[in-house]
DNA sequence: GTCAACAACATTGTCTGACATTCTTTCAAT
DNA sequence: ATTGAAAGAATGTCAGACAATGTTGTTGAC
């Protein structure tokens, strides 16, 4: 028998599901920072049973997608600058760290992947579709974390910035972020496409700690 | 009103305690890796329903403490030395800023708290009890991390570290790993003492380049 | 009118019990 | 020995219930 054939269909249980769409709620900002979950209510809007909803809750919880205090039960988490501060500057860390090792061992395949979401958040960025720019620029990132070689980073990578994707989308709808991210996700583009690794670093760190001012000055003006 | 005083006395819910005790007992090792947890035994074993073990079975599954397949249910994860070797490297990246970080800006009384925690790995170290040298070894990280100054790094190391942790007690029993381990424990500390952060940043990478090639051994070891 | 106590309501935490679906194992037949 | 089917075990999911806790609104006192 071939030992490493995952063929294996999972199968989606509504928990899992669930912990999904919900994912995808609170990605979407459709839920005030800040506001309560009401079970029985999530459990009509989303058609299951209370306790199955609770098992994809506490998933989440433990993602710190959402808050769950006892007896109040949960909510979504409204993050203090400190925190967003917090979760930027481990991002740093680890994405240029995936980064510097993505421009040492991507292969010429990925590297046109990369190069072809490079174009669609361009193509998101002249556009007015706020959503479009989130998910393409998020596509980009993807593929580089996905090269990096350490599912692990990429794994944690992942949660980190889905903590502040709120964040993410509001800074990245100010006037002219998009169009600099643009100009800084190339600057990374082309230093791994050429394979140099610490211009690959020097662009990514950049990169972080404009998005973090961005997303500092869109936390500022109050929205 | 006083602003943030934060008395209130989180009441512990059957679902953390259990969450705690699983987590507790996976450290400890008594499940082995591979081995699958049956919900029905657990209730009985923990005394509680199904439906609370349950949601704490999500919260461990999404920490990584355990594998969840659909139609199959929970299990403890058996890594493979690559899975390990990509969390000690994403852990190197975190230890060494948090250790770095730590030197610049631990208090005098924190300084101490971390000489005693020394002190009581030390006394650990020279004795042949396991569980203490794993016990008192963490506690001096858990000062480190504490005082790192970024609560995000802080969490997201401890959830790393909890999914090595049956690697770290083995590697740890290994023959002279505690003693040399001391021996860079120590480096770290007199160079944080020091408040040398470079040199911190040196003895920190060295000790888990260390601890993971112990890791290694232990699991080539075959036990 | 403002504030505090209290009652009514809403919400969560937890359990029991049930049933369909999906593994897993056993055992018989080829 | 391999295959297949049937029995058994375990999980996924639901419904309903009730106590404990939080929240809200009302009443009454000052």
């Amino acid at each position: 028998m071939p030992p490493d054939l995952n063929l294996r269909v999972l199968p989606r249980t509504v928990q899992q599901e669930t912990v999904d769409k919900l994912r995808l709620a609170i990605f979407s900002g459709i839920f005030e920072p800040g506001s309560r979950l009401i079970e029985s209510q999530l459990c009509v809007q989303l058609g299951i049973s209370r306790p199955s909803l609770r098992e994809a809750l506490r998933s989440l919880a433990a993602e710190r997608l959402i808050d769950i205090v006892p007896n109040r039960g949960p909510s979504i988490p409204a993050l203090s600058w400190e925190e967003v501060t917090a979760i930027y500057e481990v991002r740093e860390l680890l994405e240029v760290e995936a980064v510097g090792r993505c421009a040492q061992r991507i292969s010429e395949e990925q590297l046109r992947a990369l190069e072809k979401a490079l174009c669609a958040f361009e193509a998101a960025a002249s556009s007015n579709d706020g959503l479009a720019r989130v998910t393409t620029a998020a596509d980009f990132y993807s593929i580089i974390l996905a090269n990096c070689g350490n599912p692990i980073l990429e794994e944690i990578h992942r949660g980190l910035v889905a903590r502040i994707s709120l964040f993410r989308s509001r800074s990245m709808s100010l006037e002219g972020r998009a169009q600099s991210s643009l100009a800084e996700m190339r600057e990374i583009y082309e230093s791994i496409a050429a394979g140099d690794e610490k211009a690959a670093r020097r662009a990514s760190r950049k990169h972080v700690l404009k998005a973090m001012a961005a997303a500092k000055k869109s936390m500022d003006s109050g929205n």
